[in-house]
DNA sequence: AACTATATGTTTACAGTGTCAACATTAAAG
DNA sequence: CTTTAATGTTGACACTGTAAACATATAGTT
């Protein structure tokens, strides 16, 4: 039975939208193709969007709804160092596995987050749940945290960004100085280590 | 006296790209509109660049060359940790003055730098004169010194992408504790700080 | 239940895009 | 001086974002 009004059209742009980023990078998305294969008219998303960034917005949103629960620390417990660098080993690996998202959420594809109220949000939960971590885990006063968590999510951002770009990357392991090691290798076996030495370096400083 | 042929087309479509990347952002840019601002036909560019992306990737290595310059450390003096730090903040200027310019270069706009063995190169540039400043400025192994790097460029590098992002980076400066700070009193005034403390850990990590 | 207003769809249209093919002109090589 | 290759132009195609005019279904009011 196909009715007149789809009823659910939003979502099912944004997950279609999402799914179609995920697998071949917001770049290529076009709101026709988009609304092609949800089955509505080329137009209809203007009914739900204003413009493709409005669109994309909505992506990224759902992309940090992901992140957050990728990276979440349980703060109601008792915070361990452990924890920092369990998620943050968590943030490169969703950075790297959903890369086409990551770049949607933190490029150049939606200009300024504070037209986008609820993305802004979402945006500084990752944030605010780093900054509550941090401080579970000492006493340090409130603008040493903020510096530290800066300090982290920009290693951390860094990292998957350079990850991404260079073969630099392919020596970052210390234990295998004899020829180059792919990132694969690194991910797999020595982020943990990498991001220990880091995640100690901050808590210290 | 206007001549059939241009003659310098080529760096002439380039730069023209540069400018207009640089002040209005690589995606806006468009084939046509560099023809026009160059004052030949909309498909001339195809006699230079088989693709945008090919383009891009020469745009984009115009503004490894800046980086470099603005970041490299003379290595053929002693190095100390006063350099890097300089250098550093150097980086982290260019990121934000050249905000457009640096999207280009670290985003999505150039799929595969090993498409373009030249812009490779120049990427590798700032990368290699990192790790020889390391080496200078301490007798490191090897793979110690490629950790070092690849830690202090994702610093430096998320610390581009963050600053820019979020409002968090409002809180980062530690002795302005009541009410939020611009993120430019952050740049002017205490990225150095910021950044010395951060090296400091590197190097002795 | 009937009438209206609003939300949600479709069709059509326009200006702009990347890029290809066919053709024109000039500079370089023999 | 002739041929060839490099570099330019014109015209065309399929695609894009999005605005305007129109159609239909749903929700709200009487």
């Amino acid at each position: 039975m196909k009715t007149y009004h789809h009823g659910n059209l939003k979502q099912e742009l944004i997950s279609c939208a999402f799914r179609l980023c995920e697998k071949h990078g917001y770049e290529t998305l076009s709101m026709r193709s988009i609304a092609k294969e949800s089955g509505v008219s080329q137009t209809a998303p203007y009914r739900h969007f204003d413009t493709k960034e409005s669109l994309y917005a909505s992506v990224a949103m759902e992309g940090f709804k992901k992140l957050s629960a990728a990276t979440n620390i349980d703060t109601s417990k008792k915070v361990t160092k452990k924890d920092l660098v369990e998620k943050g080993v968590n943030y490169i690996n969703f950075g790297l596995e959903h890369a086409n998202t990551y770049d949607l959420m933190f490029g150049t594809a939606v200009g300024d987050f504070s037209n986008y109220p609820e993305l802004l949000d979402c945006a500084n939960d990752t944030y605010e749940n780093m900054r509550l971590s941090f401080s579970k885990l000492s006493n340090d006063p409130e603008e040493v945290i903020a510096y530290k968590c800066v300090t982290l999510w920009s290693m951390l951002h860094g990292l998957v960004g350079i990850l991404r770009k260079v073969a630099i990357v392919d020596q970052l392991d210390p234990e295998q100085s004899n020829g180059p090691i792919s990132s694969a290798t690194i991910i797999g076996g020595n982020l943990d280590f990498h991001l220990d030495k880091v995640i100690t370096g901050i808590i210290q400083s």
